[in-house]
DNA sequence: GATTTATGAATGAAGG
DNA sequence: CCTTCATTCATAAATC
């Protein structure tokens, strides 16, 4: 791949990055001195590099990113440029700020649920396609938004039936396990230690008892 | 650094990190300020932030192998909450009593991007069988997690080209987001390659000096 | 304004 | 391959 190619100039990088690794300032924990101390052997120190270059590739195509757009936003159309400066926008009740994720006006709920109601079973994607162009006419939507509204509008009425007849004993008593390398199927513990990723992703760490001569990645 | 607040919201570690990854001191570029704005899109963001797992999980290993060092006389102390919490974990453990599904794990999916985006765009049997071998070796996974995943990825990139400008008409001109996460927005051009770390040309961002700094998210 | 709830969105898997 | 379903995640909205 590229990065690997790119991996010798990235070398130094990395060992910035080993940096930060070692002393996190948000607290991911290790409070004590002597952060640079080598803790590997020379071949999972190669393992690790290699895998870090990737991060370094990202780390560099992140800034190049960020420099490219800034030369060059008027590329990219002025779909940015007049994003929602509009301070009129009040009509729907939206939110200026609302850019995360659409919520439905009123009068597009009413008609999603009238539609709903009707019965048309399923919404197939030409349904979809009309449904969305109608609602338009009410406020910034899309084919996926109505998509998504109806599959979980059935999802959520199938299971609200289900719910009331779940606490019998459980028959499946299934209390065990989560993943052997669980990832993010573990139920959030106390995460005492910081978070630096996603949820931590619960990462795989090797077996207990954790020997450092045989980690594979 | 007010946003250090905890919030236990990914985003913000996003911004932890992101602010890292644009404070190279080592002089990657980018010396002007306005480091953590939003510099892109959430569905990029989002995408970033699989990638920046990898990090994190090389990040918190590292963590976990420098105390595990530097406390060697108590490593049966180490095992701390969120860590390697579950018994029957075995490293290679392709016994999984789980009903729920699989989830890759943030190297799995790099792994994945990566040969996704070589452009092997049928994955035959035989590689797939390939993928499953090495993809095995970060984590529980099996051939139809792999075929699956690849279903969805190409399903996903095709639906993805798609964006009708269907929102005219407009009477009430919600001049809302351009793009509400309607995932269709991406621009995936032919040059979509790489994907397992987000380039500059799938990426339009917004520019610190557009002024308009007023994300709250 | 911190926590909880409701719900839009993402995604692994199944069906066809 | 394409569509659909089930589950989960993230967050706007509601609640305290």
């Amino acid at each position: 791949m590229e990065w690997q190619q790119q991996q010798q100039q990235q070398i130094q990088n990395q060992q910035q990055i080993i940096h930060h690794l070692q002393n996190p300032e948000d607290g991911i924990g290790n409070g004590n001195g002597g952060l640079y101390v080598k803790v590997m052997t020379d071949e999972q120190m190669e393992l690790l590099r290699r895998q870090i270059a990737v991060y370094a590739t990202i780390c560099e195509q992140l800034v190049e990113m960020h420099k490219a757009v800034t030369a060059q936003q008027d590329l990219t159309g002025m779909r940015l440029g007049n994003f929602y400066c509009d301070p009129f926008m009040a009509s729907g009740g939206h939110k200026i700020t609302a850019r995360q994720r659409w919520t439905p006006t009123p009068v597009q709920l009413q008609m999603l649920e009238r539609i709903f109601e009707e019965g048309t079973g399923t919404p197939c994607k030409q349904k979809i396609k009309e449904i969305t162009m109608e609602l338009t006419q009410h406020g910034q939507i899309s084919e996926t938004n109505v998509y998504n509204w109806f599959q979980n509008r059935r999802a959520r009425s199938k299971r609200k039936q289900s719910v009331p007849a779940q606490n019998n004993g459980e028959s499946e008593a299934e209390p065990e396990v989560e993943s052997p390398r669980d990832e993010k199927t573990k139920p959030e513990d106390i995460m005492s230690l910081d978070n630096s990723a996603p949820r931590a992703e619960n990462m795989y760490l090797q077996s207990p008892e954790l020997g450092f001569g045989n980690f594979d990645w």
